[in-house]
RNA sequence: GCGUCCGUAGCUCAGCCGGUAGAGCACUCGGCUUUUAACCGAUUGGUCGCGUGUUCGAGUCACGCCGGACGCACCA
């Protein structure tokens, strides 16, 4: 990061004095406007052109361009912009000098009166002006923009003020978290907030990030979910409680994967799979109205539509369509093996019969899921948490949610019974053993709390960054995440500096 | 972790077979003044991501490193 020695910077600088030099403080405490700039925009709509009116107003914001030496301002705030018409006739001398003081990116407030332009350019006409922050940096051209992908991730900020649309994604994200937390508090849920550090990181698949905590001077994970927490509640006494909260799994980065992710994991007492497929549809239906309007949106160039009824298929009837093959009459292991190895498909050697037909579905049916799909009906052998189902002893009541090829979320029918859960996680603890490292521990205080008793319960995670990806059209997860992970520039230099210190 | 591509001025980009680093915009100065990227004129601005090598000579070629994008793998 360039702090000094840049010309442009040493320009503003020197206006930055002459400011102080003529007595203004360029960093003030306070400005009261009067309106948004597009309250009056909508205001004023219907005003003739060359009009003007006697209404005094008060606005502020940054300045984004110039025109004609300062006689026209493109003045933005949050809302919107706003033209400033500073014509000499109306500001004092001093005032009219002091604008060639000003630079495009500081903020300004003004007052003036209201006026239209021939051109048809709702103006403040201004009279009197302040500056509220001096910009030190320069701003990308505003006619090439800032394409450079690097550098609109670094420094987000910038990539915020010359592009409103990214700032759009993250308000839509606020409001679709909005809508999650009243969807689930008008239903009597509670949502109550579980440790991110933990002696033992489970309740899924994934490698956690270590930490070091100094007093206990032992080692800590951060949480790759909240599921065995929001569980231990239920068993509390708790009937519907969420978490919506971030998640840190240690993987790579891809468009769809930033190391910490914000999920929303859901618990629900007395209730199974069925239902909370449909509890899950409203939802997200709801949702898709709630920020685009229609049950129809638009994902990269494909209509998606999360109105009708969402398909409902078993995993085994998924593969059977798209390949054929009767996953259910292939009772051996090894035909097992040998039927995905054929089929192309890369098997790790410890994979059970389960985690091989999950591999068959992976590998050719997810990405021809477009339209909202529950698959339904997982192998046991790959779903630890998961009561198995109540016809078929190979499989448990679990579903995940595909849209656009790409899973949504994970549901089920909770595991409640002890003994099971325990016979299940010392599988886990097995296979963690033996190296496999995304393996769940056994979390004892976990199988003890559950011995006290957990009542029917469904349950059910949604990863928040991918749904808003989806409703807000972004190809990339990074575009949804405000401050994604990235690597630091000149890490040998910063790992330097740290061993010095 | 693997593969492909990319990194040149504040921004967006040229730079051929190796031969004195360029353009537009921005910035600064002057002129002009009811614009819609205002316009006219002049000036200014560079660790060519970093390093090593080849060469009389490297932005350009080779190797290594750093960072990024995309794809694969892992996963949500």
């Amino acid at each position: 990061m360039e702090f000094d020695g840049t010309r442009l910077r040493a320009e503003r600088l020197r206006k930055l004095r002459e400011l102080r030099e003529q007595g203004v403080n360029p960093y003030p405490y306070k400005y009261t406007r009067s309106h948004r700039n597009q309250e009056l925009q909508e205001k004023y709509k219907d005003l003739a052109n060359d009009t003007e009116t006697e209404d005094v107003v008060s606005v502020c914001g940054r300045v984004m361009n110039e025109r004609n030496t300062w006689m026209f301002v493109d003045l933005f705030d949050e809302s919107g912009k706003i033209q400033l018409f500073c014509h000499k006739a109306n500001l004092p001398e001093d005032a009219l000098k002091r604008l060639r003081l000003l630079d495009k990116g500081d903020f300004i407030g003004a007052t003036g009166t209201i006026r239209r332009t021939k051109q048809g350019e709702i103006s403040v006409k201004v009279t009197k002006y302040e500056v509220l922050a001096k910009s030190l940096q320069p701003l990308p051209d505003s006619w090439d923009g800032f394409k450079d992908v690097e550098a609109r991730y670094r420094q987000r900020y910038v990539d915020m003020i010359m592009h409103p649309s990214v700032r759009e994604n993250f308000r839509k994200r606020a409001l679709a978290i909005r809508y999650i937390r009243n969807f689930l508090d008008e239903r009597g849920c509670l949502e109550i907030e579980t440790p991110v550090l933990q002696v033992e990181a489970g309740g899924a698949d994934a490698r956690p990030f270590v930490t070091h905590h100094n007093a206990l001077d032992m080692e800590l994970y951060l949480r790759i979910a909240t599921e065995l927490h929001l569980k231990r509640l239920i068993i509390g006494g708790f009937e519907r409680v969420y978490e919506i909260g971030r998640i840190f799994r240690n993987e790579g980065l891809s468009t769809r994967h930033n190391p910490e992710f914000t999920m929303m994991e859901l618990y629900w007492a007395y209730g199974d799979y069925n239902e909370l497929m449909d509890l899950t549809e409203e939802l997200v239906r709801g949702l898709a109205v709630h920020l685009t309007g229609s049950t129809k949106i638009k994902y990269q160039n494909t209509t998606i539509d999360f109105g009708q009824k969402w398909r409902r298929l078993s995993m085994v009837q998924a593969i059977k369509d798209a390949t054929g093959l009767d996953v259910k009459a292939i009772k051996e292991y090894e035909e097992m093996r040998d039927t995905a190895l054929k089929m192309g498909i890369e098997l790790k050697h410890e994979d059970s019969r389960g985690a091989i037909i999950n591999a068959i579905f992976e590998s050719k049916c997810e990405a021809a899921l477009i339209q909202p799909t529950f698959i339904i009906d997982y192998p046991v052998e790959i779903s630890p948490l998961t009561k198995s189902h109540r016809r078929n002893r190979d499989e448990v009541e679990r579903f995940e949610i595909f849209v656009f090829g790409r899973e949504l979320a994970n549901g089920y029918s909770e595991l409640t019974d002890p003994e099971e859960q325990r016979t299940r996680l010392e599988i886990q603890a097995l296979k963690k053993a033996a190296g496999n490292e995304d393996a769940m521990p056994l979390d004892l205080d976990f199988i003890m709390a559950m011995e006290y008793g957990m009542p029917p319960t469904m349950g059910i995670g949604i990863g928040i960054d991918r749904l808003v990806m989806l409703l807000t059209d972004s190809a990339s997860i990074r575009d949804v995440i405000a401050f994604p992970t990235m690597k630091p520039l000149h890490k040998d230099r910063d790992d330097e500096e740290h061993t010095h210190k």
